[in-house]
DNA sequence: AATGCAATGTTGACACTGTCAAGATAAAAC
DNA sequence: GTTTTATCTTGACAGTGTCAACATTGCATT
């Protein structure tokens, strides 16, 4: 079985769309996706990939979730050093996210874009991955907000709400090269550190 | 002239059609938008479009700086309330950005959005009227500083991009459906001004 | 082992899309 | 009045996602 396309089922095709999809969109981005090609270059015809996906929506939805799944392990890692400071891990998860965004655009893009969200398009898979992703930003806000990092007053849902936007629009603004320096990011992370955490400094 | 379509040569057809698609990206979104459709509507071939706009791109692109000079009006109208104090300013600002996002959706979507501004797309045209717009956030960032309102030590320029990078964030998730929930806007807008304001009250 | 069913893969077709090339028409310029 | 220019049209091409109908294979049950 030295190359495939020798016989009639592929074998593995599910897994194998998968990958290719994923190293197609991380290079080429989203929109280079078409499932025909895809076939084509796996070595089975257009309308195969439809036994394994709905359609093209759940192709990039799952897609989504490897993504999903493997960030949120990284910001486990990052958030569970208790060796470092809080304030420590605090600045490291925006350099991180940010570093993740700027290194990953395309897989960002897919992730926390339009494309598998808008009209409440995202597979029931796909949630099952992203909503605890989500959740861990609102715990990470918690427990910031109890170390006092971040202001207690504020409502948490409100807080991490806030503060992840200000991590995702600042992403998006570096991804889709609307107007920041991508020579600057450090600096743009230090920045929103030191502003979220201007309270604990007076 | 009742009805159009009677004609050989449309007579505006330029401005028809950039109205015509103005109106069904705000309602309907930019996917929807196709020439051969908006061509049909105006009552003319499928190809006479491309004699008023390059391509689709530079369509998208027209309506789109529409949009900022509408926004960049409407911010200047904001921000030059002489008599309301700088604080307030502010925060009227933050909830009209967000209020602008949360009511024009889709314009958003494509004044802020990949669709014009990924590899460098944007018409020339465009940027004319698009990096003003830019230009008078850094600008209102500076002022903010100036008065105490945000802090003065960090450069203006990354300042600016973190403020608005959260704006622009806020308002993603709420259009993207990510995770925000659009009945809590003005207190996610408060806790945002709270945020940033929060070194002129201590 | 033979048979039947479900999973998987294929071919054909449809309705779209953006966009180019070549020709037709009208208006404007000379 | 003739020529140039702007505008509009038809024809064509290469793509796309996706459905329906049919073919093949592997697995499970008899």
């Amino acid at each position: 079985m030295t190359n495939a396309a020798q016989t009639y089922h592929h074998g593995d095709l599910r897994t194998a769309l998968l990958e290719a999809a994923t190293k197609r969109v991380a290079e080429f981005g989203i929109d280079s996706l078409s499932l025909r090609k895809l076939a084509e270059d796996a070595g089975v015809s257009r309308t195969a990939p439809y036994h394994h996906f709905k359609d093209k929506s759940a192709l990039l939805s799952a897609i989504a979730a490897k993504g999903f799944s493997q960030w949120h392990t990284n910001a486990k890692r990052i958030f569970e050093q208790h060796d470092v400071t809080p304030q420590a891990r605090f600045r490291q998860f925006i350099h991180e996210y940010i570093g993740y965004a700027a290194d990953n655009p395309q897989m960002y893009e897919l992730m926390f874009g339009r494309t598998i969200w808008h009209d409440n398009g995202a597979t029931q898979g796909l949630k099952e991955v992203a909503y605890p992703c989500f959740q861990f930003q609102v715990d990470m806000t918690k427990y910031w907000q109890q170390t006092g990092l971040l202001p207690a007053g504020q409502d948490a849902l409100r807080m991490a709400q806030v503060t992840w936007g200000t991590l995702h629009g600042i992403a998006r603004l570096l991804i889709d090269g609307i107007y920041a320096d991508r020579s600057h990011i450090d600096e743009m992370c230090d920045c929103a550190a030191d502003l979220f955490m201007q309270v604990s400094k007076s």
